[in-house]
DNA sequence: TGTACATCAGTGAACGCGCGTTCACTGATGTAC
DNA sequence: TGTACATCAGTGAACGCGCGTTCACTGATGTAC
């Protein structure tokens, strides 16, 4: 029963780009069209009055998973009292072995795949922007700034980061939680023992 | 002009087994087939004399990557001094910019694409078992015994692992280099940190 | 040692399947009057 | 406001391609005598 309204054709638009989202989270970039466009409601042949090809979709749905993440990221901050627990509310949610982190997080998800895309690829930038937006994120809880805050965030993520994947790799074993619980705790160490003594200011008045 | 002798079957099976580690390496899981027979100097129709299935060689494959990296990782723990030598010379090794790490470590290149495939697949387990192995020697490294040793390297592999894939993934951009220059410096200080004026014991006399 | 022959490692084409993409078609939508 | 019609969002089948797997075939190998 084609057509549908603007207003349909727009709501439709945005449920591919929140399906691919969502599909690219748990199954990276080797998602089918068909299984976006099913996720979405529609049929595989109505794909392409929405998007010129499957890269652009695919950058498209990079883009809104890490905005999606991102929003999750701020919200942790915006309800802690400081940065070093906004800091560590991030890094404990990241870590958690029953989390959405650990099923969907997009760096995890996507790292490896981006990789081997070529780099001309919409998608590389879709990442790469994103992670930038992440390690911000993160490097603003460090309670230092400029570079001292970046090394620490880029050190954290990629510790997170490759925890979280190593673990995904090993689901069935124990080695996926001992991983997990390991690196939470070696990140508040490393913390503990760089700033010993130290009060990082809060950002916030209170 | 079939059929080859006994000698040469072997010969034949070794390189499929090679040319498989060598493809995982690169191309994650996705190898196919047809590629790895020919990179054996074979044609695709003959794999199934060799192995039972694709599954049964990524697994196979897997393996001998593994293999191979942990006789690299020990040539380096023979050839340092101590083990904090050798933790440093993993480390520094893994992080290189340059090195065939980067490209090819099979923990990098296989733990996102083992995280999708199915639990009871047989490259699960050879993943498991590799990665075992490899945090096994880096253990054997961190001047400490026991949990502690398990635990730093546990939390050291994770950021290893996770900046060679999110170098990998930025490949093209600055990020890629700058993560692994921030790791390679920031798993020195962590030790630093923890260790500050204690010697670690050597494992060798003299 | 030499010969006849069964074996079987490897070949290359074909099959089936999944997937990205295309396309003729449909009928509700939005517009021109 | 009502009507006639051009537009076009979505459908569903088909196409082409890559890939895992199968299979009839080949001819050198290894063995039985």
């Amino acid at each position: 029963m084609p057509r549908v309204s603007r207003a349909q054709t727009q709501h439709n638009d945005a449920a591919i780009r929140r399906a691919a989202a969502a599909l690219l989270r748990r199954q990276g970039l080797k998602v089918s069209v068909a299984d976006i466009m099913a996720a979405a409601g529609l049929t595989p042949g109505g794909f392409y009055g929405h998007f010129a090809s499957k890269d652009e979709l695919l950058a498209s749905g990079c883009v809104a998973a890490f905005e999606d993440s991102a929003r999750r990221w701020q919200n942790r901050v915006a309800t802690a009292q400081d940065p070093p627990a906004a800091r560590a509310a991030l890094i404990d949610a990241y870590l958690a072995a029953d989390g959405p982190v650990l099923s969907g997080c997009p760096i995890a998800s996507l790292a490896s795949d981006v990789a081997r895309e070529p780099v001309d690829l919409p998608v590389h930038r879709a990442f790469a922007a994103g992670l930038e937006k992440l390690l911000g994120i993160l490097a603003g809880q460090q309670g230092a700034v400029g570079d001292a805050a970046r090394e620490a965030a880029l050190l954290q993520l990629s510790a997170m980061v490759g925890a979280v994947i190593l673990a995904r790799a090993t689901r069935g074993s124990a080695l996926g939680g001992e991983l997990l619980e390991v690196v939470r705790r070696g990140l508040s160490e490393v913390r503990g023992a760089r700033r010993a003594g130290r009060r990082p200011r809060s950002r916030r008045a209170g």
